[in-house]
RNA sequence: GUCCCCGUAGCUCAGUGGAUAGAGCGCGGGACUUCUAAUCCCGGCGUCGCAGGUUCGAAUCCUGCCGGGGACACCA
């Protein structure tokens, strides 16, 4: 149980007592405490008078006054609880208790910040998921980031998380990979080709994948683009560039559980199997010679065709055959990230989730925003369909992953950003990423000497942890449970980055108005050991990011 | 036309129905013979797009409107 939480439920259990003995026992559920948005509001702030004065029919004031009294006698660990502007309570709790979060973050160790958020629900977190066409391009680059710290987050907060990659590598698209391979292929043979057909695609990095199936294949002569053909290479051209993709995402830090392949699935008869399951659910009709799943049974603005009238699956059938697959395999919630083009399917695939009798609400879809890049106030242009496009590897390789990750973090995943190109490039005070890490390495050189000096091995002492910018250092330390938690049930990352930012503003204020090592030894001691507790969150939370934590700048 | 997201400080953005709406950047000033100055300290009057509504209380919830972006295929 983490520290502020203590706190929290001693004082709600004081006020769901107070309104019992005021005969109004059901009050107490009206007993919000949090921590003010505004500092010198107290530590934890509640605004039950105001809620409870209307069914009470008094003033708010009246009760904030008797309340706060009944609260200050019975609950130990607060300094003070006053009673301000028109009717909140401000709490203040004691310094040396909450100086013990020091030593909870010490015998917490790597648990620290665990919750149980989750409850031991299963969920499968798909993200990514590009087509293997081409090269990740900047947005599968934010979907990662976002979908990794989802998963890691949730690991720390009582959920079992997996990472799922689904590879569309059966629908026409590969067919159009596989024609721009057989092009090249006939460029390299000596051909000269007029014109690229519609569709195609012109990208520079087929060529090479071209090249290296002639080494694997030097027999092979390009003659006639025969559907089979065209097939073989797109197949052999996807499974190149998906592999590039998986290494790349290596790179990045980002590793999935599971890799799903469309082509799998069409091979066990997936869709097949949804459109019959679905027309034994009474839910599919047929018209104008197709044949329509009723989704606006479930919701959906328009039903969906299923089969064309030619007898071919629409794309939604390996999807949908997809998703039911995801909850069979036990899994409590879906997840998919998915890029702000498709916020058109969401609808009718909680249909289908509905449909099929899973919990709808336990389908989220996030929505990763689009990414443009800015360098120098500019756009930097990028057009896949244009064959020229900033890849991911190149970002990576250009501002590193640790700045690549924090800046897609930073903000909410559902809104357009603007990355900013030479602003992850720099390696100065304005950088965030480097502003934190740079806390970090400090605490990592204060320590290195603290352990080469001479000294005694005292225990130390909370109360000597009283000044300012200490106690507050003590309480951001402290507020760090319930960040993870509520990125965790709210799928919102970025709170942490704000967190860190915060939390290293804070051990920066107090590193540079107070000395650590040449101290009275007790005083020392205590600092120290502020010390430790503060890179150990630092280390946590940039772990749940994917950045990694330098012990020297 | 229908639906979704977004309109908050010069810029980029936080903001969980609560108090005087906050950070970072930029700009100006100051601080190192001291454990990493990649740091710290000081400086914030903004029609929270507009108008109604709900509420003791609205940037937050509801309705309408204005502006920006996106989605609305028997494409994937």
């Amino acid at each position: 149980m983490a520290r502020l939480d203590d706190a929290r439920f001693a004082i709600q259990e004081g006020i769901a007592q107070w309104f019992a003995r005021q005969g109004h026992p059901e009050l107490a559920d009206l007993a919000d405490v949090d921590v003010p948005t505004e500092t010198g509001h107290g530590d934890l702030t509640t605004s039950v008078c105001l809620r409870a004065a209307k069914p009470m029919r008094t003033a708010p004031q009246a009760l904030a006054q008797p309340l706060a009294e009944f609260l200050r006698q019975s609950i130990p660990m607060l300094a003070s609880v006053e009673a301000a502007g028109p009717g909140f309570l401000n709490f203040t709790l004691q310094t040396p208790w909450l100086a013990q979060v020091v030593n909870d973050i010490r015998v917490q160790g790597p648990q620290y910040g665990h919750n149980d958020a989750g409850q031991g629900q299963r969920v499968l977190i798909e993200f990514v998921s590009a087509n293997p066409t081409g090269p990740l391009v900047i947005v599968s680059g934010r979907a990662a980031a976002v979908g990794d710290a989802m998963a890691r987050i949730m690991n720390v907060s009582g959920y079992h998380a997996d990472r799922e990659f689904y590879v569309n590598n059966a629908g026409n698209q590969i067919g159009k990979l596989g024609h721009a391979i057989f092009l090249r292929i006939q460029e390299l043979q000596g051909h000269i080709i007029e014109e690229w057909p519609e569709g195609v695609y012109p990208g520079e990095y087929v060529i090479e994948v071209a090249r290296q199936y002639l080494k694997q294949h030097p027999a092979f002569v390009a003659e006639q683009p025969t559907p089979d053909t065209l097939w073989m290479l797109g197949q052999y051209g996807a499974e190149v560039l998906r592999s590039e993709q998986e290494q790349v995402l290596k790179t990045f830090g980002v590793t999935f559980e599971h890799w799903t392949f469309e082509k799998d699935l069409r091979d066990q008869q997936a869709p097949e199997h949804i459109v019959q399951r679905l027309e034994d659910l009474g839910v599919v009709q047929e018209a104008e010679g197709a044949k329509w799943f009723m989704s606006t049974r479930f919701g959906d603005d328009k039903d969906r065709v299923l089969v064309k009238s030619d007898g071919t699956y629409t794309y939604f059938v390996p999807d949908a055959a997809y998703h039911a697959q995801k909850f069979e395999r036990g899994y409590d919630w879906v997840i998919d990230l998915l890029g702000p083009d498709h916020h058109g399917y969401i609808g009718r695939m909680r249909a289908l989730v509905t449909a099929l009798g899973y919990a709808p609400d336990h389908f989220d879809v996030m929505i990763i925003q689009l990414v443009r890049l800015v360098r120098d106030g500019e756009l930097v242009r990028m057009s896949k369909r244009g064959g020229q496009f900033v890849a991911l590897a190149d970002l990576i390789e250009e501002v590193g992953v640790d700045a690549a990750r924090f800046f897609f973090l930073e903000r909410a995943p559902n809104t357009p950003m603007d990355f900013d190109l030479g602003l992850a490039e720099l390696k100065s005070n304005d950088n965030p990423v480097f502003y934190i890490q740079y806390a970090a390495a400090r605490i990592h050189s204060v320590l290195r000497q603290w352990r080469e000096s001479v000294h005694a091995e005292l225990i130390w002492e909370p109360a000597l942890l009283s000044q300012p910018l200490e106690r507050r250092l003590l309480f951001v330390l402290a507020r760090y449970p319930d960040i993870v938690r509520r990125a965790a049930l709210d799928r919102a990352p970025q709170y942490l980055p704000k967190y860190l930012t915060e939390l290293a503003q804070a051990f920066h204020s107090f590193y540079r108005q107070h000395r650590i090592l040449d101290e009275a030894p007790a005083v020392t001691m205590a600092r120290v050991a502020l010390c430790e507790a503060t890179l150990s969150v630092l280390s946590l939370g940039l772990g749940l990011l994917g950045i990694s934590v330098p012990e020297h700048m």
